[in-house]
DNA sequence: AGGAGCTTGTGAACGTGAGAACAAAATCGG
DNA sequence: CCGATTTTGTTCTCACGTTCACAAGCTCCT
C-alpha cells in the first residue's frame, strides 16, 4: 500500500518483492540447471544456454530474472555460481528446511528412501504412522515414530513443512493436526481436496489428474475424426423423474 | 483455420472441440468430485455443490463444463451420474489405457503397488527395469520384465503411454526408448528437463520442485521485513576475472 | 395458468502470462 | 580510443485465464 495506489494499467504492481507465482515455479527448474552447469564446470552461461536447459524459452527466462534483479551482464551473460546462490537465496534453500512426512506405506516409504532431498535443501526429522505395527520400524537412518508425537516433534524441530501419504480418508483429519501443531505448509499425495484456514500454503502432487491429462490429449491423438460427432448418449431422462435430491453436498 | 481467421477480440477461437488447457486439468478433480457424490448417493448437485467439493470457484466451474456442452438444467443442477459419464467421455477414461512403468525401485515400486489405477481408467500392462537383479521380481500380480522388452510390449497391447521413474541419469534415454518404440504421451518422475519430438506429451511429477515452491512462500511468510532488504552478497568480482568459458553448454 | 424463486450458461471486464523486439550496456579487435 | 558484436533488461502487444454479473430457462406453488 505503500506505493503504486494510482491503479494504471502499467506494469503489474508487483508488490514489494512479489515474484509472479508463474516465475517462482520455474525457479527452482533454474536452480537445477544451473546446478548441472556447475557441475559440468561451466563458469558462464547465456539466458539462451541457460533455457536450453531448462527447456524455456530465453525471452521468459531473462524475465523471470529480472524480477530477482540485474544479475546479469549484458554482451557476456550470467555467473553460474551467483546466480545459482542468488535463486537459492530468494526461494529459501540456503538454509535448511524441516519436514515431516505422515503415513509411511507404500509412497512413504519411497519417500523416506530418497536422498534427493538433503542435497536440496530439505531435511526430514520425522516419519510418522497411525499403525502401531509400522511404529517403531527403521528406514535408513530414521524410525517410524507414533504419528501422537506430532506436536512435540514440531515444535522441538520447528517443523513448518508437512508431507500428507495417508489414504484419501484421513487425509483431512491429518491435515487439521498438521496445521493445528503449527505447519504452515502441506505438500498433499492423499487424492482429495484438503482445506486449510488462511496463511496456509497447500500443493498436491495426483499422479491420477496426470495421467487423465496425458489421456485427454492422447484420446485427442488417435481419434480426431473417428469418434462419432457428439454421442448424445444414455439417460438424461433419470434427471426428471428424480425426487430432487439436490442441495446439501458436505458442509 | 477453417472460420475465425478474422482475429477480433472476440472469443478465444475455440479450436473445433478445443478445451483450454486449464479447464483439462481441472476435468478429473470435478471427475472424482462427481464420484465421491455418486458414492454418497447424491443424484443431483448444483455449480455451487460441486465447486465447493472440487475446492474451486462456482463461476469457474460452469464455465469449464460449458465447454463440454450444456450438460445442466436450469433451476436444479447436474445430474451427478451424468455429468461423471459426460466428463469421463470427454478425458477418454470410459476406456482403459495401457501403462508401462520403467525403472522399479522405490517410486515404482510404490507405483506398482498402488491400487488406484484400475479405477481410474488406467491399466499397468508391464514393469520395465535394467537391472538384471529385479528382473522376475514379483509385485502384486505382476513380475518385473527387462527392459528390453518394452518393443515388443508396447505393440502386443498397444500402450500409448510410459511412467518413467529411473535415476536422472538415463532417463533421456529411456524417454527416447519410449518414443522409439510408439508411446505418445509420457509421465516423469526423473529430475530433468526431457525433450521429445512434436506430437508427443509429455507431463513431469518433481517432488523437489513443489517442496521449493512451498519453501518460496514459506520464507516470506516468516521473512518479511526481518532479513536485510538486498544482502548484496558475495563475489559479483570473480566474473570479470573469469577467462569467460561461456557458450557452449550441451549442443 | 401465471408468477416467484433458483440455477445455469455466457458476455464482458479484468488480471496474469508469454513472446517479439529493441535500446542499453558490456566486451573485444583493431 | 572507437566501432562492431554480443547479450541483457525491459517495453509493448497479444493470448489466455478468472471472475462478475445477469438474462434465459426450468420448477414449483398458488
Ligand atoms: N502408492 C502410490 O504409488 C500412490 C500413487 C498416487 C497416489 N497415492 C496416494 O498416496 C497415499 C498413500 O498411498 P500408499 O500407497 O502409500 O498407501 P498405503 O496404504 O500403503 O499407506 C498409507 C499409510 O498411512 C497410514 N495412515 C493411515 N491413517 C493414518 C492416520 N490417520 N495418521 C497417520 N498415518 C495414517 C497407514 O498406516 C499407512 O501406513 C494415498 O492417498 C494414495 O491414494 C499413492
Ligand atoms: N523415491 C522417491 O521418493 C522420489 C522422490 C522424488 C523423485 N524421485 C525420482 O524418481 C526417480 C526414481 O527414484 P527411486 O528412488 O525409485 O530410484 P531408485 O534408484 O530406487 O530406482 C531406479 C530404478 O531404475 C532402474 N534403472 C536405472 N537405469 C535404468 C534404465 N536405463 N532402464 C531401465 N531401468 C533403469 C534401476 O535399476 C532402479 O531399479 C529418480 O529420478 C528420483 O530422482 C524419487
Amino acid at each position: 500500500m505503500t506505493r503504486a495506489s494510482s491503479r494504471r494499467p502499467g506494469p503489474p504492481t508487483r508488490t514489494e518483492r512479489g515474484i509472479p507465482e508463474a516465475t517462482v515455479a520455474r525457479l527452482p527448474v533454474y536452480l537445477r540447471a544451473l546446478t548441472a552447469l556447475s557441475d559440468g564446470g561451466i563458469a558462464t552461461a547465456s539466458s539462451e544456454d541457460l533455457a536450453t536447459a531448462a527447456g524455456v524459452n530465453s525471452a521468459k527466462l531473462r524475465k523471470d530474472l529480472s524480477y530477482l534483479g540485474s544479475y546479469g551482464t549484458r554482451g557476456v551473460g550470467y555467473d553460474v555460481e551467483y546466480l545459482r546462490y542468488q535463486i537459492a537465496r530468494e526461494i529459501g534453500v540456503t538454509q535448511d528446511w524441516a519436514v515431516v512426512i505422515v503415513g509411511i506405506g507404500n509412497l512413504g516409504h519411497a519417500l523416506a528412501n530418497y536422498s534427493g532431498f538433503g542435497t536440496r535443501g530439505f531435511r526430514i526429522v520425522a516419519l510418522l504412522d497411525a499403525d502401531p505395527n509400522l511404529v517403531g520400524e527403521r528406514i535408513g537412518d530414521m524410525e517410524v515414530r507414533d504419528f501422537a508425537e506430532l506436536e512435540a516433534i514440531v515444535e522441538a524441530d520447528r517443523v513448518s513443512i508437512g508431507v500428507i501419504t495417508t489414504p484419501a480418508g484421513p487425509a483431512q483429519e491429518v491435515c487439521d493436526r498438521l496445521v493445528a501443531a503449527g505447519v504452515t505448509s502441506i505438500l498433499n499425495f492423499a487424492p482429495v481436496v484438503l482445506s486449510v484456514p488462511d496463511g496456509v500454503d497447500i500443493r498436491k502432487v495426483d499422479l491420477s489428474i496426470e495421467l487423465q491429462i496425458l489421456a485427454y490429449h492422447e484420446q485427442r491423438k488417435s481419434g480426431e475424426a473417428a469418434l462419432p460427432q457428439v454421442p448424445e448418449l444414455p439417460a438424461m431422462n433419470g434427471l426428471t423423474d428424480l425426487p430432487s435430491v439436490g442441495g446439501g453436498v458436505g458442509a
